[in-house]
DNA sequence: GTTAGCAGTCCCAAGCGGAGAGTGCTAACG
DNA sequence: CGTTAGCACTCTCCGCTTGGGACTGCTAAC
C-alpha cells in the first residue's frame, strides 16, 4: 500500500503525502484547506509556499479543487478515490471495537427478528454515517413446514415457515366457508407432500388437486415467490442523525437524503454494480449510477453464504466521509452477519 | 359543537371566531397574524382597530400572545386547546381519503408482516406529520404452536406461534448435543401439552420435565414474556421530512426530534397517559408529559380489540400543526386498523 | 361599541466593511 | 533547479447599520 501504484507513477510521494493530508483535514474540519494550515497543524517540513506548488499541480491532476477562488483546496471525487484506493492502508477495525461489536450481538443473538434493525443500528453507530442493512435473501425459497389458521368462515391466515427459517404471514380468502378441522385436514395432506419443495415445484402440485388446495397450493407459489423477489426484502436503514447536521446537508439537501432512504430506490440504483461475494465496494460521488447520488459516498458490501442465502449492507454519507472507519466497518459487519449466517444455515 | 360551551363562556363569539381565524391563519402560513392582515384576507366585516382590542382581550384571557412587541399573535397552548375542543367542529376525514386509504390497504392486506409499517407510512402521508405506530400487542400471549429446528449440534432454532398468530424466531443454545429426530421428538411431546397455556402456565410445566425440555420450556416462557412486555413491542415511525425542512425546526431541533423517535423514549412518556379503549387523545405543548415535548403536539389514539389485543397509533408535529387533518386521520386510521384486527383475531 | 388616525416599537433583509485565510507570482537563496 | 520569503490581490465570513414594513396601543371622533 505504501510503495508507488503503477497508476499512482503520475504523483510523488511528497505529493501522495500532501493530498493525503488534504483528505484527513477536510474530512476532519468540513471547510476547505489551504497551505498555511497545512504546514502549521501537521510537521510537514517545507513551507507554505512549497506546498502551495505541490497543491497547484495536484489541481492540475485533478485530484483537488478550489471551491471558490482563493480559498483553500477540497480534493475531487477523484482525490477521495486515490486516498481510498493508494493512501489509506488497509481498513480494519480497532479490536476493541470488534469485541464491543460481538458483545453487543451476543445480547440479541437469541431474537433472529431483529437482527437486521440490529445491525443497522450498530453499522449507524460505528461508521458514523447512515447504515443500509437488507435482510438475508435465499437464493430459492423452499418449503419447510405451513400451518392454516381459520379466522372467519372465509377468512384464514396462512403461516409459511422455510427452509433457511423465514417465517411469512399472509392472509387468505377463501372461495368457500371452512371451519378449522378441514383447514388442519387439508394442511396435514399437504404439509408432507410440500416439504423442501421450492416456488415452482408447489406450483406444480396444483394439478388434480381439489380447489381449496388448489387455491392454498396457490397461496404458497405466491408467497414463496414473493421471498426470493428482491424488491420485497426488507430494508432497514438507521443512523440519519449522523449524516443531517452536517454542513452539506444543512437546508434542502436533507430533504434528498430522506426521499433517496425512503423510497428503497437506492438499492434499485446500487444493487446492479455489486458484484457478488466480493470485498467491500466503494462508490465515490459521479461513480454512482444515480444523479441523486452525485453528492454521496456509498461503501456496500455483501454478506451471508455462497448460492445459498445472502444479504446487503453498507453505509451512505457526504463525499466528504471518513471513508477509512466507514469501511472497516462495513467489512467487519459483513464478516459477522456472514458468521451468523455460516451457525444458522449451514449443516 | 357550535354552541357556547361553560368553560367557553369567557369568550364572546366573536373572539372565538377571531381566535379561529387567527389558529387558522397561523398554521396555514407559520407567521404570528396580526389584525390588518385578518381584515385583509378574511371577510370579517369588521375594522381591524376592532380585531386588535378583540386580539388583546384574548391575550388578556391567555389565549393568544405576541411573541415580541409590535409582531402579530401567535395562538398558546392553551389557545390551540380550546381551538381543538371548541372550535374546529367534529374531524372526519373525507370519504375520497377514506376510500383511498382502504384501497391502499387493500393490496398489501395478505402481508401481516408489513402492516404496521405500512400503517406508519400511510398515517404520515395523510396526517402530514411523523406518525409513530405500534405493532398490536396482546394482553397475554398464549402459545398456539412451536418448532424446533436442529442447526448446529448444540444451536437449534424455536419458532414460537401465538394464538393471535404472532410469531417469534428464537436461537437456543443447548446444553447437549441434539440432533433433528431428538429435537422433534421433543417439539412433538411438548406441542399438544403447551397448546393454549401463557408464558407462566407453560413455566409450571418445567418441574418434572427432563432436563432438555425444561430448557426448551423456559426458552418458551421467556418468549411468551417477551411478547408480554410493553418495551419489546416494536414501533414503527414515518414521514420524518414532513416535519424537518418546517421553519420551527431549522437547525438543532431537528436533532431533538430524531432523537425523540430514536429511543422509543417518546411512547415511555406518552403512554402512561392514554386511557385505553377511548377516542382520539391530543397533547399540545405543556400538556406533555416531557419536557422534550414541549414544542409539539401529539395525537394518539388507541386500536384493537377490548381485552385482547392492543396498540397504539398516532402522529407527533409542531405545536402549530394541522390539528384537524391530524385527528381525523389519527381516528379514521385506529378504526380501520381495530376493523382489521377484528377480522383477524376475533372468533 | 366601533372606527380612523397616529406615534411608537420591533423584525427582517439588504447593504457595507473589516478581519482572516489563501492564492499566484516574483525574486532571492543554497 | 528546487525551495523559500514576501507581497499584492481575491474572496468568504461575520457583525453592524439602516431603511422598509408590519403591527400595536391609544386617543378622539362617529
Amino acid at each position: 500500500m505504501e510503495t508507488v501504484k503503477p497508476d499512482g507513477s503520475q504523483l510523488t510521494e511528497r505529493q501522495r503525502a500532501i493530498l493525503k493530508l488534504i483528505v484527513q483535514e477536510h474530512v476532519a474540519s468540513g471547510r476547505a484547506v489551504g497551505s498555511k494550515t497545512l504546514t502549521e497543524r501537521y510537521p510537514v517540513g517545507v513551507s507554505s509556499a512549497t506546498i502551495r506548488n505541490e497543491m497547484a499541480a495536484l489541481e492540475e491532476a485533478g485530484y483537488v479543487q478550489q471551491p471558490h477562488t482563493s480559498g483553500g483546496r477540497v480534493p475531487t471525487d477523484t482525490g477521495y478515490r486515490y486516498y481510498v484506493h493508494h493512501l489509506m492502508g488497509a481498513p480494519e477495525l480497532s479490536s476493541g471495537d470488534q469485541i464491543m461489536i460481538r458483545h453487543q450481538f451476543r445480547q440479541v443473538e437469541f431474537q433472529l427478528d431483529s437482527w437486521v434493525d440490529f445491525a443497522a443500528a450498530v453499522l449507524a453507530e460505528t461508521a458514523g454515517n447512515v447504515s443500509i442493512v437488507s435482510a438475508p435473501r435465499t437464493m430459492i425459497a423452499r418449503l419447510r413446514h405451513f400451518e392454516l389458521i381459520s379466522l372467519q368462515p372465509r377468512l384464514a391466515l396462512l403461516i409459511l415457515v422455510t427452509q433457511e427459517s423465514v417465517v411469512r404471514q399472509m392472509m387468505l380468502h377463501l372461495p368457500v366457508d371452512m371451519e378449522q378441522a378441514e383447514l388442519s385436514r387439508i394442511a396435514d395432506s399437504l404439509v408432507t407432500l410440500t416439504r423442501g419443495l421450492d416456488a415452482d415445484e408447489v406450483n406444480d402440485l396444483v394439478v388434480g388437486a381439489s380447489p381449496v388446495s388448489r387455491y392454498v397450493l396457490e397461496q404458497i407459489t405466491i408467497g414463496l415467490r414473493g421471498l426470493n423477489s428482491v424488491e420485497r426484502t426488507q430494508i432497514r436503514h438507521s443512523g440519519i442523525e449522523n449524516i443531517l447536521g452536517q454542513p452539506e446537508f444543512a437546508g434542502d439537501e436533507a430533504q434528498s437524503v430522506l426521499d433517496l432512504l425512503r423510497g428503497g430506490s437506492l438499492l434499485g440504483a446500487v444493487l446492479p454494480q455489486l458484484s457478488v461475494g466480493n470485498d467491500v465496494q466503494v462508490f465515490i460521488g459521479d461513480e454512482n449510477p444515480t444523479d441523486a447520488l452525485r453528492r454521496f459516498g456509498v461503501v456496500m458490501a455483501t454478506y451471508g453464504i455462497d448460492g445459498e442465502v445472502t444479504g446487503i449492507l453498507g453505509v451512505l454519507g457526504p463525499t466528504r466521509m471518513a471513508y477509512w472507519r466507514s469501511i472497516s466497518s462495513v467489512r467487519y459487519m459483513a464478516r459477522l452477519m456472514s458468521d451468523l449466517m455460516e451457525d444458522l444455515y449451514s449443516s
